[in-house]
DNA sequence: TTTTAGGAAGAAATCGTTTACAATAAATGA
DNA sequence: TCATTTATTGTAAACGATTTCTTCCTAAAA
C-alpha cells in the first residue's frame, strides 16, 4: 500500500539495504548512488516507517512523562503546563516525541509505566514529581531503565539523576522574609506530606523558626491539595485557632488564590490581615488582586533540565548520576505587610 | 534480551501462534491451554512489545496533536492545558496515548506531520485549530487521512468532522449584551484574522451592531497575537483614538488581562471607563481584579469530543462527516458597567 | 470400518526496517 | 603479473509480533 523502502530500492536499481544507507547517509555509498536513490525516494514520495525502524533499531524517539496522578487532573495546575514547555522544547531540539502517561490510581500508573517500559515503547522516562515511597520510582530503578526525576528522590537522591530546586532554602527564605518584616505568627500550607517537595519545603519552614526562636507550633501547619479547594480547606482550619496566622507560607499559587478568596469571603483581607508569599511565580500570580508575592522556581527550567539529562542517560547509560539544581527568586508582589521592621541582624 | 513471544511460546510448549491468539483471546484456543499460556506469561513477566505489534498490526493505538504554533509557544495560553486535559480523558478511557507535534514554523509542521502520516506513527490526527488555507489540513484531507478539527474549517465544512462553538452567535450574544447595557462605542480585538474562529467572531459582532443600527467602525476592529501582549498593543491602537470605545469584545482572556493591565497603567478603570467581555473562562477570569466577565466555551468538552469524533472515524473509516456543536454560555462577573438600560424590546 | 467434519494448534509468510557478513570490481603494491 | 587492499553494493538474517494456511487429532456419521 504506501511506497516502502523495496519500492525505492527497486526504482533505484539497488538493494533494499543501499537505500537504508543513504538514508542514514552512510559515508559508504558513493555519491553517485546516493542522488540516483534520493531522486527515486523524492519521486514515490518515500517516508520511511517509523514503527519498523524502532523495531529494528530498538530505539523509539519518543520519551515518556509520568504525571503525578492522571493527566486529567494534573493539567488543572498551570505548574504541569509550564514544565511541559520546557520539555517538550528540548525534546524538539533533539527530534524527539512525547508521550503521556495514563491511569487514575496509582496502580493503574504503574500499570502503564510497565508497559512503557517492558514494551519498548519509550527510551526514557521523565518522572513530573517526586514521592516517598513511589512504586513506580522503584520499578524504574530496579529495572535499570533510564529515566530522571523533577523533584528530590528521597531515598538514595546521589543514585538518580534528579533536576530540583533548592526547596529547603527557598522555604527557609522566605519564612526569614516574614521574621525580618515582624512576622512570629506563621502558618505554613503544604501539599500532601508523601511528596518530598512538601518535606523539603517544611524542614526549610521549621529551620528559620527556630533560628528566630520562634516556636513550631504543630496547629500551624496544615496539608491540603494543590489546588483552589485545599486553599480554601487549610483556611478553615487555621483561622478557627484562637491565634490564628498573620502570615502563610504556601506551597502553590493555586492554593495561595483559593486561600485568598475563602479570605475575602470571611472579610478578612490581604496583605492587611494577612500576608502571603506562596511557590511556583505562575502567571496567575501577577494577576491575582492583590498580584501574589511568590517563589519563581523556573518550572520551564526545571522541564528543559530533565529532557536533557535523560537524553544523556540514553546516549551512554553508564554516564554518571547527576543533581542539577535551579536557581529560585522571590518575586515580590503585594501580598506581605510589614508588621515591625527588624534591623538587619548579619 | 527481554522476555518475547517464543520464549513463553517455548515454556508453554506451544507455538508462538498460539500465545498471540491467547493474547487475543481467540475462541479457537481450549481453555486449558490458554491457562497454561497465561501461565507462562506471568512466570516470565511477558509484555508484548508495541512496536513489533504496531508493525504486525498497521496500527498505533496513539493519536496526534497539531498544535496552533510549536507546543512551546501554544502552551503559554492556558486555552491549551484544558483543551489537552478533555483530549486525554478520553483518549485514556480508549486506551490511546498522545503524541505532541513538532515544528516552530508552519513548514516545519506540516513536514512534522507528514511524518506522523506517512510513517504510520499515529492513528489519527486532532487540529487544534482552525486557520484559513491550512497547508496541514489541505495535506490530510488530501490523503484521506482520519483526522478532526478543533474549529470550523472553512473552505468545506461538511465534508470535514470538526467539532465547534457556535462562536457566531456567541459574539452577537456578548455585542447584544453591550448594547443592552447601553452602549454605542464597542471594539473588537480579535486574534490574527486567518483564524477562523476569529472570522466568526468578528461577524457576530457585526451582525449586533448592524441590527442595533451602529455603524461599524474599520478603527474599532484590530487583531493581535493570542497573548497577553496582544491586549497590550490593541489598547495603545484603540485609546488613541479620537473617540475611544467604552467597551471591548475581546477575543481571548489572557488578551483581556494584558489589556487590563495596560488599561490600569494609563489610569483608565474597569469597568468605569471601560468594559470587557472576553472569550475562554479560563481560570484566570475568576481570579482576575476585578473578575472577568467572560464567555465560557467549555475547552474541555471540545477536546473530549474531537476525540470522540476521531475514534469514530478511525473505526469506521467511511462514518459520514459530522458536526459537533458544544454550547457556551456567558459567565457574568465584574467587567461589564450599564451606561443607560435599554427597555427589553423583544 | 471408512469417511467426514470440526476443533485445536503449528508452520511459515508478513509487516518495513537495519545491519552483519559476503561479494564484487577496481586500485594498489611488490 | 598476482596478491592484497579498498570502495561499493548485495544477501539474508534479525527485530517481535500477527495471520493465513495447513495439519493433526478425535469423534460422529455413513
Amino acid at each position: 500500500m504506501a511506497v516502502t523502502i523495496k519500492d525505492v530500492a527497486k526504482l533505484a536499481n539497488v538493494a533494499p539495504s543501499t537505500v537504508s544507507r543513504v538514508i542514514a547517509n552512510n559515508p559508504r555509498i558513493s555519491e553517485r548512488t546516493k542522488r540516483r536513490v534520493r531522486e527515486a525516494m523524492e519521486d514515490l514520495g518515500y517516508h520511511p516507517n517509523y514503527n519498523a525502524r524502532s523495531l529494528a533499531n530498538r530505539s523509539t524517539q519518543t520519551l515518556g512523562l509520568v504525571m503525578p496522578s492522571s493527566a486529567d487532573k494534573a493539567l488543572q495546575n498551570p505548574f504541569f503546563p509550564e514544565v511541559l514547555r520546557g520539555i517538550s522544547t528540548k525534546a524538539h531540539e533533539k527530534e524527539y516525541t512525547l508521550y503521556l502517561s495514563t491511569g487514575a490510581t496509582e496502580e493503574e500508573m504503574l500499570e502503564g509505566v510497565m508497559g512503557m517500559v517492558h514494551g519498548r515503547r519509550v527510551d526514557g522516562i521523565v518522572m513530573l514529581y517526586s514521592r516517598i515511597d513511589d512504586k513506580i520510582m522503584a520499578f524504574l530503578e530496579q529495572q535499570n531503565f533510564p529515566f530522571t526525576v523533577i523533584g528530590k528522590p528521597l531515598v538514595n537522591p546521589d543514585s538518580i539523576t534528579h533536576v530540583d530546586n533548592d526547596n529547603f532554602r527557598a522555604a527557609k527564605d522566605v519564612t526569614d522574609h516574614f521574621i525580618k518584616k515582624g512576622h512570629t505568627h506563621i502558618a505554613f500550607v503544604g501539599g500532601n506530606l508523601d511528596l518530598v517537595v512538601t518535606v523539603d519545603r517544611l524542614n526549610g519552614y521549621e529551620k528559620a523558626l527556630r533560628e528566630a526562636d520562634i516556636p513550631y507550633e504543630e496547629d500551624y501547619v496544615v496539608h491540603v491539595e494543590f489546588l483552589k479547594e485545599g486553599g480554601q480547606e487549610a483556611v478553615m482550619e487555621l483561622f478557627s485557632l484562637e491565634k490564628p496566622p498573620t502570615a502563610l507560607v504556601v506551597a502553590d499559587d493555586l492554593m495561595a488564590l483559593g486561600i485568598m478568596s475563602k479570605l475575602d469571603e470571611m472579610g478578612l483581607s490581604v496583605p492587611e490581615d494577612v500576608s502571603i508569599i506562596s511557590f511556583n511565580n505562575v502567571m496567575l500570580a501577577e494577576y491575582s488582586s492583590p498580584p501574589l508575592t511568590s517563589v519563581d522556581i523556573n518550572i520551564f527550567q526545571l522541564g528543559y533540565q530533565a529532557v536533557n539529562c535523560l537524553l544523556e542517560k540514553i546516549n551512554d547509560p553508564d554516564s554518571g548520576n547527576k543533581r542539577v539544581c535551579v536557581p529560585h527568586k522571590v518575586v515580590e508582589r503585594w501580598t506581605v505587610k510589614t508588621l515591625d521592621e527588624k534591623k538587619e541582624v548579619k
